[in-house]
DNA sequence: GTCATGGGCAACCTCCAGGTTGCATGTTAG
DNA sequence: CTAACATGCAACCTGGAGGTTGCCCATGAC
């Protein structure tokens, strides 16, 4: 019997990006980053990184759009925090292929040995 | 007490390709159908997609490049086949990110309410 | 043999991601 | 007020991702 629910399209044009954002090694830094360290601002956050401050504002960007990160003014700084929710997002996604691949491991076994 | 180790800038480095060759909409296209049909060849696989059979071997390609997926001939067709443990590494990857986050977490709050 | 089918190869095109520099703006310190 | 700092904005450059077409090669069917 399968247990995993079916894979819509609609889903992949969801997960498409988030794992685009994910797919980044600077990226993938800031985020360990504010995993770490708590909020930060870009000022604070460029000093860990070999490239430019705007550099790095960009790959904010782009982790804000897929959700993964939020930011808030305070005074004059920007502070960037974790949005962990997509992060879980993006981890259910994976669990889910993997599912359906048990799935079709076990159905294979079940016709094979059966 | 930190229960989540490290996240070393080496494991950066292998997590990121990874994750991007999972960001593409055609390419996660591509895992599912292997997943829910088994091991199968381009052409089988090119009749469900609208781009052309070449745009899907790069697909492909790009996919066995970050080790989520394995070829192999059979007369002459090339038979394309998952392979899972790549997947589980993504799934491990979030989950220590996750895990490194809830520590954040909690040590904060031990912070704020101790 | 002959033909259709599955696949590799290569050239080519377009677009955008990732990076830079330079300058403008807002804000806090003294 | 003024200087220093954090950021925003815009122009610009370059490489490579994603796609296409056209052709050639191998193999299985007849």
């Amino acid at each position: 019997m399968s247990r995993a629910e079916a894979i819509s399209p609609a889903r992949l044009k969801d997960a498409a990006p988030l794992f685009a954002a994910l797919g980044d090694a600077t990226r993938l830094g800031l985020l360990v980053s504010l995993c770490a360290s708590g909020p930060l601002s870009v000022a604070r956050l460029s000093v860990r990184f070999t490239v430019s401050r705007q550099a790095l504002a960009k790959h904010l960007d782009v982790l804000a759009e897929a959700g993964l990160v939020r930011s808030s003014r305070q005074g004059r700084e920007r502070i960037w925090e974790l949005e962990p929710r997509r992060l879980k997002d993006a981890h259910a996604y994976l669990e889910r292929i993997s599912l359906h691949w048990d799935d079709a491991l076990s159905r294979l076994k079940t016709f094979v040995e059966g």
